[in-house]
DNA sequence: TCTGGGGTCCTAGGACCC
DNA sequence: TCTGGGGTCCTAGGACCC
């Protein structure tokens, strides 16, 4: 085994640190109602329609993500379920908290979603004994500053530190910190057998039924199958997940978040709407709160939809969704362009004889953001990073290569040939496949 | 029986994420 | 009776052009 190799590749390569808070909105009000500890509780959504937070007590009780509020209404009284409006500027205030608290870790930071922070972490790793000591220093912090519990997943790629993420979260034994990228193989391999594929970052309900129907149940049945395989059946964005899987990271962090590409402002009625007038009321507040959105990240649009429909649960009721893009004389970010180019959409558009339950507005901005797609072999064209692909291709070795793979399920045991085999991974050699690996901006 | 071939732009729809 | 509000990206297909 080349040990120079591996010690010169393991120093460069990216190691991902995925911080989230537990049950985020449920927690924030508890930090501010301590008595509500131990409570099982949902934050709900506008009117407060559904869950869009839920306790572990509840989780427990097996309630969905976005379970309407009034069917859990027998489980709520059963087991004294308490329900709050959500409080989006608390939200938003408790979440820029954490993130100050993480960038005192490293300012290579990317801000993922109003819960949850990737930080880059292979080179502030030296001022600590391991990464578990690391992660532990972060959730501490975060919990003494913010009153907020946090779990920590650590591995290669973006979407390892995710899957790391939800082992901690879910297993006890990790204490809210696991590093799949610091685990010994057959145990990352268990512990991936034992994951159902839908867990993965990236894999939702259609595509994890699909693949079950091949008997590609868990995340290990995954890394198994040929990434070129999977891109044949599910496109490019499958192929790049299977290679972050097989810890080659393809995902980089986003430190700057891109200029949003569309803005939108919209909202479900509390009562069904049937009159134009009704309509128009809330087609203007709400393009006006679009208009605002797109004035604080200092952009114009040059056309903007409107959209009203109807309530798609009443099946027994006549359906409606139309939509229609107004294109403006000049870009803008006027709030009353805006508004007056809404309402002539709306008047274009609206039909009586419905009962609307939703309506809004949506900028549709200028961006020369370049696609996956084009992106894909963007970074291939110099040798540099060519002999970045070699290294990846180096990596996997490392990583997987030596390792006798112990399929739980199956109860077999499979040789090195046989994962490459049934990966598509032929030979040694660098060829033309690997040089199609994509890495992406 | 044969029925160009490539390119671009736009839209709708479907998948995913939180 | 009561079912969120944001976003992302990709694909397919049609119109249109040369």
């Amino acid at each position: 085994m080349n040990t120079s190799a591996s010690n010169s590749t393991n120093s460069t390569n990216p190691l991902f640190a995925l911080v989230d808070v537990n049950n985020f909105y449920v927690s924030c009000e508890r930090v501010f109602q301590p008595k509500l500890e131990e409570v099982p509780m949902v934050v709900l959504s506008n009117n407060d329609g559904c869950a869009v937070a839920r306790s572990a007590e509840v989780k427990a009780l097996g309630v969905k993500m976005g379970t309407p509020w009034f069917q859990m209404q027998d489980l709520a009284k059963k087991h004294g379920i308490k329900a709050y409006s959500s409080n989006y500027t608390l939200y938003g205030d408790m979440s820029s908290r954490v993130v100050q608290v993480l960038k005192t870790f490293t300012p290579n930071l990317e801000v993922y979603s109003i819960d949850e922070s990737f930080l880059q972490i292979e080179t502030v790793l030296k001022q600590y004994q391991d990464t578990i000591e690391l992660g532990q220093i972060i959730k501490q912090q975060v919990k003494d500053t913010t009153g907020l519990p946090v779990c920590v997943g650590i591995g290669a790629s973006k979407t390892l530190a995710k899957l790391a993420n939800h082992l901690a979260k879910k297993h006890k034994q990790f204490a809210g910190v696991c590093d799949v990228n610091a685990m010994a193989k057959p145990e990352l391999y268990q512990w991936m057998s034992e994951t159902e594929v839908g867990e993965v970052w990236g894999i939702g309900k259609q595509i994890a039924k699909k693949l079950k129907a091949q008997k590609i149940q868990s995340v290990f049945d995954l890394l198994q199958t040929s990434p070129q395989a999977m891109r044949q059946q599910f496109g490019v964005v499958m192929e790049r997940l299977c290679y972050e899987l097989r810890g080659v990271s393809c995902l980089q962090l986003e430190e700057v978040a891109p200029a949003k590409q569309q803005i939108i402002a919209s909202r479900s009625f509390g009562k069904l709407v049937t009159s134009q007038t009704e309509l128009a009321e809330s087609v203007a507040t709400h393009a006006a709160r679009a208009a605002e959105k797109l004035r604080t990240q200092n952009s114009t649009t040059g056309a903007l939809t409107v959209f009203i429909q109807t309530n798609p649960f009443k099946q027994n009721e006549p359906q409606y969704h139309q939509s229609i893009t107004i294109p403006l004389a000049d870009p803008s970010d006027n709030t009353l362009t805006l508004t007056n180019a809404a309402l002539a959409g709306l008047k274009q558009i609206y039909q009586t004889g419905f009962r609307y339950k939703k309506a809004g507005v949506i900028l549709n901005l200028i961006s020369d953001k370049p696609t996956l797609q084009q992106s894909l072999f963007e970074d291939i064209e110099s040798k540099g990073k060519s002999a970045h692909l070699m290294k990846a291709m180096d990596d996997i070795n490392l990583r997987f290569g030596n390792a006798v793979i112990r399929s739980a399920a199956a109860g077999t045991n499979s040789s090195k040939q046989d994962w490459q085999m049934r990966s598509g991974n032929k030979s040694p050699n660098y060829t033309t496949q690997w040089d199609e690996l994509p890495v992406v901006r």
